[in-house]
DNA sequence: GTTATATATTAGCTAGGGCTAATATAATAT
DNA sequence: ATATTATATTAGCCCTAGCTAATATATAAC
């Protein structure tokens, strides 16, 4: 499965937002999806897992707990992907000012 | 249909490399698509379709032909989300130099 | 106008991704 | 050991994205 589609799906998506500000336990992934998206436990550990094999997500046993994390692996082949496109009409860009500004951005951000 | 699944379908991402590069007509993409994928050409034109719907795609007509290149809105909402979440483990992550790098290279990249 | 070329659109089929329901596993508590 | 809690797995269903085949449109050439 190619990690673009791995990202292609809500309920992944959001579950991403959610490990990617801090670890969380599955239950409390499971909560927050089932809010949101009305889908089983079940579902929820379907993406799970995909997240996992995919390299998207970490997960570390704590007791019968399953805490998952944010694993940046997964995310190298999409950012590459871009930049690589980026690098042939990224020169002729009306505003590569916008570009800069994105990188200091996400360096300054607090 | 969310960005993300544009990008999610091999036959768009060829696309988008090949326009990524220089314009090119309709009919030079059907014959490199149709090459590599061996699929029709009606299915390369809903290709294209999709990708000008969502706003990664702009088309300049040429006498009967259909002139295609890079349309960067696409991407905005793909990068903004990416960069969203970077915000927050990518204070913890261990190498923030790559990051710094990444956006040197695709400035300075020939 | 007719023909040829270039591309787009539509109807209909099909495979696969995402779901539920049921079940299995694994750790903890009693 | 048994029950309880936390999570994962499996089988099977359904819906939709992506395909083909056929057809329509649009421009150019004759």
């Amino acid at each position: 499965m190619h990690a673009f589609d791995i990202l292609s799906d809500p309920v992944r998506r959001r579950t991403l937002e959610l490990i990617s500000q801090k670890e969380h336990a599955s239950g409390e992934i499971v909560m927050v999806i089932q809010a949101e998206f009305g889908i089983s436990q079940s579902a929820v550990s379907q993406h799970l897992r995909i997240l996992r094999d995919a390299g998207f997500a970490k997960v570390r046993k704590e007791g019968a707990k399953r805490c998952y994390s944010i694993d940046p692996a997964g995310f190298e082949d999409v950012q590459t992907w871009l930049d690589q496109l980026r690098r042939y009409w990224g020169s002729k860009m009306e505003s590569l000012a916008t570009e800069v500004e994105r990188g200091k951005r996400s360096l300054t951000a607090k």
